[in-house]
DNA sequence: ACCGTTTCCAACCAGATAGTTGCTTTTTGG
DNA sequence: CCAAAAAGCAACTATCTGGTTGGAAACGGT
């Protein structure tokens, strides 16, 4: 058999990113990734530096998924709504981006991961928010974005506490969903009058 | 001198705090709690048992905190967004209570410390809610609960999401309250005005 | 077939970590 | 004032951690 570099490379991703995203930084075990890849610990160190290194390297990888699979299309204030609810699908499929972006909040802090990428990614993603809505404010923008994202994603996170708020309802998600779709709406809404 | 055991347990927890809202429950480290308290390590074990059981003291102590401190009182939308803007006080002078409730969901997921209590302490904010906008749905106002919290919680942890999206704005905080008062404010006239 | 290069791996290391123990010092109650 | 109980502490242990290394195995070009 060839040897096949990616494929390896993939296989410790994949078990760094449920790692990572299950115990965060310094919770993750670098041998239980390994373990879990089926690869050797070393591997990890010859293709990714260090445990940083890898940590940085799932994160990256998720960023780019959400923007591929949940872009913000659309005119209106409906539109914005419509975003918020896919996110909100996106993260109720799959948590790991939710869970790593708060890992990185608490654990990392102040030094946040690539600067330079998140930041052009997050002005471009305002900038989809402004084309959406057109005449907001710049700074309005950047606020209704952030909360829509604190909602989806603090929800996922948060999903315990939720269940002690509301109580064990069916189909507890779908309403929150609802809820949260509303909301956006409403503010973008709101926003866009007032622009 | 009289033992104070009363003083060394207040010690151990004030350590606690700080390490436990700075690094999370894996990331804290026994002997540097110890340490930054000036209390042998021992003594950890024998008046809480473990280090889960400090964890649990910890985030009992801020709880309660954050129930006087920060009351849900008054009447109609405008009350509801006046408790936002008061809970994102309180955790902006102090962030710990946000953080800890974040590397809660994040580190026990499921196993919630002290099911019962957090149980009776929800209920009875979500009845506060529905006190101060009389004829809402419990559901809503659990949804709307959880919406300002989030939101308040969120900002603390994501604070470098916000300065990357935002900009480094001269009071981004104050603006940031603003906008979450304001939001919270509007969906309970929202809520109340379909009750 | 041969050989330099790349990939892989088992064993290893130094430092850290949660939790314990045996003993000393202080308090208390009669 | 004395003995029993409680509180305090330094040193210890067994285990785990991220990270390293020296050599074996697999590859590709010739």
């Amino acid at each position: 058999m060839a040897w096949d570099i990616e494929r390896t490379k993939n296989l410790l991703l994949a078990a760094a990113t449920r790692e990572f995203s299950d115990k965060g930084f310094s919770g993750a075990r670098v041998d239980r990734i390994a373990a879990a890849a089926g690869v050797n610990k070393e591997r990890i160190y010859q293709y990714f530096g260090k445990k940083d290194g890898l940590f940085d390297a799932v994160l990256a990888v998720e960023l780019r998924r959400v923007i591929v699979d949940v872009p913000i299309e659309g005119e209106g204030p409906v539109a914005m709504g419509d975003y918020a609810g896919r996110l909100f699908d996106h993260h109720r499929k799959d948590p790991v981006l939710a869970r790593l972006l708060f890992w990185e909040g608490l654990e990392r802090g102040d030094q946040m991961v690539d600067r330079e990428a998140r930041s052009r990614h997050c002005a471009v993603k305002v900038e989809q928010v402004m084309e959406v809505l057109p005449g907001i404010d710049r700074t309005d923008a950047a606020d209704l974005l952030l909360t829509a994202v604190t909602l989806c994603d603090g929800w996922t996170v948060l999903a315990q506490l939720d269940a002690l708020l509301a109580g064990a309802s069916p189909d507890r998600a779908g309403r929150r969903r609802a809820f949260i779709v509303r909301t956006v709406t409403m503010l973008a809404e709101d926003l866009q009058a007032q622009a």
